[in-house]
DNA sequence: ACTCATCAATACCTTTAAAGTATGATCACC
DNA sequence: GGTGATCATACTTTAAAGGTATTGATGAGT
């Protein structure tokens, strides 16, 4: 059986004559004749009883056109939503984020994302670096985002922002009542860093810093993530720097604070990673959002990749 | 696009591997590959990635993987069902019965059929004679019962059953103490006669026994139906004649007497009637079972249609 | 009762498209 | 850098759908 004889005997049971569908379907009347007889031989069962003045369906032949009408149906709509798929615009996105990440960028993006394709379901999975290449090769995840990644040949790296680098300490603190803090001066307070793990990373990148300002820093604690180090701050362990984004997070009794005299690549970069040979609709959509966000994303706009 | 295209795309989609698919349809490779590009060409939709090892589904050709196995097992049920209908094995019988039908035989039948027939709805239409004809000739009903059906050339006639004729009278009549009436005894006694309506009918009937047995029947009273004249004749009314089965209607203070001193043709026949022309193989099966009841149907058995 | 009109079915031919054969291109894997 | 596996392409064969002409059946109208 085929789909042409549904479309055949459903015109043929529509028009209740044989000749009249035929011209209905832009074919001549032996080929339907043939057609209708293949199906009810193929089926084994009579559809139609033939009048003399055209056919008309018998109880079998109702029931079969109610049926050919629902499969009709349901191959429509299976083209339909195949082809919203190969558009990217009906599916899943499987998205890796760090502790962090979800401050300021990335639910922007994947807000504007969501509006521009509602019928992709976001799924977020949290992770650290290592487990979102990890998840990358194993297509656990189809889009990454992290820091500070290393290039790798099977994994595509795309900046999403540049942020500056500010200062998080507690109001108590004896820099608290400076408009802002000279970078050098940090030689002289206590440090809380973060985040452990994966190299290089953030705390690879401030100690780079102090050593190009001249300074060995005082590390008072490494912790594994920006919230603990900005609560630590709060607590008075020490100041902690953190990028822009990080003011989202307005802990009791923490204050942020810009830095000057600090070189022009002191910016800590916010990246997504995909896979190199990912050709998915999904993800192409997804990297349009984000080119389409640039602009409103901090200081991406200013940036090359 | 075809029910091949989606059987194809289904073996290539579980062998992951376009020849081994190929040799699971029984066809060769190149075809197979043609009509997935085919298919991928209908849609617009990239459902595969080529890999030096085979090939792998896209987002989109995993959705379509689903669809495409919904539609295979939509179009199954929609054959099995069919088939089953063009065996008589589902669908749905409308009969006409007239008022005391619902009495002996035709439930006992109507639940047999059910019993063989677990699929067919059986939906029960009370209409008088004339009504049943109609309904008949107009596709309303498939069969109808009735008795003393007159002969028509569009309306085939068979017999269900033969039934004796008894009489039923209030438990106060003077014919009460007897264990049998002779007919001719009726001349003395007034009758409760059924049903008015298309002739001819019982009431016909029964004045024709009557005069055959050389009285004028008193007629005390004409009913529409049988409950009617059997409540009339427990009322006092005077005796009525009723088929056997109705007996079945054991109304309070009602008593029921076999006759004496009748012809042989003094029964009353149940037939069922249905348009000659219809094929319906749910008709089959239900004259079917009527064959096979037969025996268990009063005096159906000893009779010739 | 006979003819005509209508419609489905059949016979036979044409055209389209699916299947087969042979071969080429690509890429991993030794 | 060959070798084997895999998909793609070119070309031929075959099967099946479509077209034309005609027949057969049946009911309506004269």
């Amino acid at each position: 059986m085929d789909l042409r004889h549904l479309r055949y005997f459903i015109a043929v049971a529509e028009e209740q004559n044989i000749g009249r569908a035929a011209t209905r379907l832009h074919i001549s009347q032996p080929p339907l004749t043939r057609q209708i007889q293949q199906l009810e031989e193929e089926l084994g069962v009579r559809l139609l009883k033939r009048t003399p003045r055209g056919v008309e369906l018998t109880q079998a032949g109702a029931l079969f056109l109610d049926e050919a009408r629902n499969i009709r149906a349901v191959v429509e709509q299976a083209t339909e939503r195949t082809q919203r798929a190969g558009q990217g615009k009906l599916g899943r996105l499987d998205v890796g984020i760090f502790g962090t990440a979800i401050l300021d960028a990335i639910p922007k993006l994947l807000l504007a994302f969501r509006r521009s394709y509602p019928e992709v379901k976001i799924v977020l999975h949290t992770m650290n670096k290592g487990e979102q290449i990890e998840a990358l090769r194993q297509r656990r995840i189809t889009v990454g985002f992290n820091r500070m990644l290393a290039p790798l040949p099977d994994i595509t790296t795309r900046l999403v922002a540049n942020e500056r680098l500010l200062l998080a300490m507690s109001h108590t603190s004896p820099l608290a009542a400076q408009e802002s803090v000279a970078f050098p001066a940090l030689r002289d307070h206590p440090l809380v860093l973060f985040p452990t793990g994966a190299r290089p990373n953030f705390i690879d990148k401030v100690m780079t810093l102090c050593h190009e300002a001249g300074f060995e820093p005082i590390v008072s604690q490494e912790v594994s993530d920006a919230i603990t180090g900005v609560a630590l701050a709060a607590g008075g362990f020490g100041v902690c720097l953190v990028p822009e984004s990080t003011t989202s997070l307005a802990l009791p009794g923490v204050i942020y604070k810009p830095l000057t005299d600090l070189p022009h690549h002191a910016q800590v970069d916010l990246s997504c990673i995909y896979r190199s040979d990912d050709q998915s609709p999904i993800l192409e959509a997804f990297l349009g959002t984000i080119e389409q966000m640039r602009s409103t994303l901090p200081s991406g706009a200013a940036l090359t990749e």
